[in-house]
DNA sequence: ATTATGACTTATT
DNA sequence: GAATAAGCCATAA
């Protein structure tokens, strides 16, 4: 088995909790982790992602991790795709952003 | 141990 | 509201 670092567990733990129709945002997860590494758990996303070589949702421990669920809090998106691809998870999000999406700490 | 990076956040301009 | 700077934390090399 893979060893993956203890924080990321956590994260995708947490990301992977966050039910369907609903957002959460870096902070909270790091706030959830008793933490303030807002940026660490983007990473350990990122890095943990591209581990298996997969974007999010794929193969791997994290495929179950809807990191399309995982924005900013800021309310955007982020940018674990507005590179070249991932279009639809950005329309998808951005949509269901507009429709009303709670966030999971907020509401 | 140290440096560098980052899918972040907040404050300031 | 957009752009810029600095800050903070964890991981990788």
């Amino acid at each position: 088995m893979k060893k993956v670092s203890p924080f990321s567990q956590k994260v995708y733990q947490l990301v992977k909790k966050v039910p369907r129709g609903k957002v959460t945002t870096y902070k909270a997860i790091a706030q959830a982790l008793n933490t303030k590494a807002y940026q660490a758990v983007g990473q350990a996303l990122r890095r943990n992602l591209l581990t298996p070589h997969r974007t999010c949702s794929g193969a791997g421990p994290i495929s179950k991790v809807p990191c399309h669920r995982v924005i900013k809090s800021n309310g955007t998106i982020g940018g674990f795709m507005g590179k070249k691809s991932g279009k639809a998870i950005q329309r998808k999000i951005n949509l269901l952003k507009k429709e009303g999406v709670k966030f999971d700490s907020e509401f």
